[in-house]
DNA sequence: GCTTGACCCTGACGCGACGTCAGGCTGTTC
DNA sequence: GAACAGCCTGACGTCGCGTCAGGGTCAAGC
């Protein structure tokens, strides 16, 4: 098997072979008499696992001596592969998640500490910075200046999505009022109006999403405010309808 | 706020916001007297979105002119932020299903394709390639040998293990023949050693990975044909008594 | 047997996104 | 006022290739 074929079977170019072949990561087992490459299964197996390990972000010279190390046998690495890709699952949905709150955040008006949205690019220093951005900006107006800048629907449009909002809240309201269980079906259904609203206006928010969020109003302080406000209770209200509604769906 | 507290709060070197700078991608909005580069509260923000999309691949010159669009609203950049994101969840729990994929297929001496293999790593263009390469390899011994030279515990340790699993199968089989449901409580503590075997001597495979890899029993042909071969209508069966187990313990 | 066109080879230079000094100013602290 | 951490601007180095340039190879068709 010649290296364009070994390309296209695994999605890199002929230069990158020619690369890996220089520095010495992976030399065809091969040769034609006329100098071409000749990859053999074996090669083909080795590719595969630096491509792996390139994916997660080793420099290839550290992959030539995983690779060539020969206390790792195949099993091995197939269990650093999966621990490493676990971690990177991990550290995605965490992302997701952040940009899921800044979302929802910005839906409801609240704005988040810098420290906050910066706390998912790993190895976060604590404290130390935290304390000193906060006696920086924490009370000033900057925020809520930032806040509106970004704010870029136009006022129309901001007007008739708070109206609406607006609308739900308060017939949650209502029903808490009224002594409405959370898991009755008018609350799930008002549960429902919410997410659907949700995916309206700001964005696509399945039934498990919306869980999470509905967590996250009884989980961040912030949130639990933003409720309180409206009604005291109304935060664990709402968000026990949510739950309601998401397990009727799953 | 500084270079120095920046980078410390967002995970970046002072180089780095020095080179955004240059570049025009960051450029602090301030300056003291001295020449230091002082950042507001909204140059964090953008330091925030260049970050993010910076980890999602785009190059920095692009990111630039994502960020610099005057139609695109940071609730755009949120939206399709997530939906980057959440391509990548996908795209990295199929790498973490081949992974496991590749280490029950070693557990159980069969050996994939390398077609199958490199399958995970995007943009896969069909046929053509696998065709050819079934036809160079496909029954050749190479295949073999390669599988031989790659399994590498020692010699002791494989028939210890391979007698464990024959044990485990051949209870399977005994169970299947005397007609004991497979979601019976017998036939799910059979599941359930055979996984806990599989977390001993290959990999951790908790309840739920195990029940993918029962779906994959009989959704593969070649795992199907590995306990069809042992008795007919196991491999069904085992399959049914892992998701009965698995759904025992969730 | 000869041309054509796809494929292969080896340099060699370029580039993106920084890392890493070097040489020098700033600002706080004791 | 001296020390020391922190900031500045060049400028060169590195990694993982992309991208020509200049030239050999090989299967197909005429």
């Amino acid at each position: 098997m010649n290296v364009g074929q070994v390309a296209a079977l695994a999605g890199v170019t002929v230069r990158t072979l020619h690369h890996y072949d220089r520095i010495g990561l992976l030399r065809p087992s091969g040769r034609t008499s006329a100098g071409y490459r000749q990859y053999a299964p074996a090669d083909l197996d080795r590719l595969h696992q630096v491509l792996l390990y390139r994916e997660l972000g080793f420099p290839l010279e550290e992959v030539a001596t995983l690779l060539d190390d020969p206390a790792a046998d195949p099993a091995a690495h197939l269990r650093r592969q999966h621990q490493l890709l676990r971690d990177r699952l991990e550290r995605t949905s965490a992302m997701v998640a952040a940009v899921e709150k800044e979302m929802e955040a910005r839906a409801m008006g609240i704005s988040l500490t810098p420290e906050e949205r910066f706390e998912v690019f790993g190895d976060w220093l604590p404290e130390e910075y935290a304390a000193e951005a906060e006696e920086k900006w924490g009370g000033t107006d900057a925020w809520a200046q930032s806040q509106q800048r970004t704010r870029a629907m136009t006022k129309d449009d901001w007007l008739r999505v708070k109206a609406e909002t607006d609308d739900v809240e308060a017939r949650f309201a209502t029903a808490l009022r009224d002594g409405v269980p959370a898991d009755s079906e008018p609350a799930m259904d008002l549960a429902e109006e919410h997410r659907q609203q949700l995916s309206r206006n700001f964005y696509d928010c399945g039934p498990e999403m919306h869980g999470g969020l509905g967590r996250m109003y009884v989980e961040d302080e912030r949130f639990t405010a933003y409720y309180e406000r409206i009604a005291p209770g109304l935060a664990q209200y709402v968000s026990a309808a949510i739950q309601a509604n998401a397990a009727r769906q799953g």
